[in-house]
DNA sequence: TCTTTATATAAGTAATTTATTATATAACGA
DNA sequence: TCGTTATATAATAAATTACTTATATAAAGA
């Protein structure tokens, strides 16, 4: 899944998860989005084209301003891929637990 | 959460993700790791670094060898992560789908 | 003790990222 | 049409990343 890649980079930066959290309450655009952080307006520019390019939000054209807003699937394939590793190394200890159970009945069953 | 910052980071890239794919089957040392990708040794050492760095994985030392294993911890702060923010914008969309609803039935009412 | 094996570290390099300031574009409103 | 506003793009610079090859370290075994 090479769409993870810049997925995960995206959310690597603390700015860039402000932004998105920002959005997870609405609609915003450039000018509110940049407000609150201490970058100029075309650094915020730059962040939104790499989490659009990420494809974790789109825009809408209005007039002279481009809302961004959340476009949530790319967020569910993250969460997926995740799901699946947990998935697999909580089977794995699952496994080591029986495991080590089953030695354990052993070393009482010897002797 | 500053420690998000590497571990988003570290899953950004495909090698790493495959070199946790594969210690989620189990401990691995250095030479197991790197036998799969076309890379050298010493870079798949660097790789390591970053995950451990993330507090992906974790090191014992056996002999001359160092065998790696996954921490599991931090990839339950990102599942928690990604879990907070989809809860917030499903809220969102879910309220969304009320005002809609609301809308809806404020125009059947009228007339 | 000497050699081999497993791994880490260093030096060098090319590509990428993230910011800045300055400027371009395009719509709006007088 | 002209000035203002919202945003994007360009040019540049500094920092970071991701490799490479060469070398260092440290444990294991003859």
């Amino acid at each position: 899944m090479p769409q993870l890649d810049p997925a995960f980079a995206a959310l690597s930066d603390p700015t860039r998860r402000a932004i998105l959290a920002r959005l997870a309450e609405g609609e915003a655009t450039v000018q509110e989005l940049a407000r609150p952080f201490a970058i100029s307006q075309p650094a915020v520019s730059r962040h939104l084209k790499v989490l659009e390019e990420a494809g974790l939000i789109e825009t809408r054209i209005e007039g002279t301003s481009r809302p961004r807003r959340l476009k949530p699937e790319r967020v569910e394939e993250l969460w997926d891929w995740l799901g699946r590793f947990r998935a697999i190394w909580e089977e794995r200890y699952r496994r080591l637990d029986v495991l080590l159970e089953e030695m354990g009945r052993e070393d009482s069953a010897e002797k």
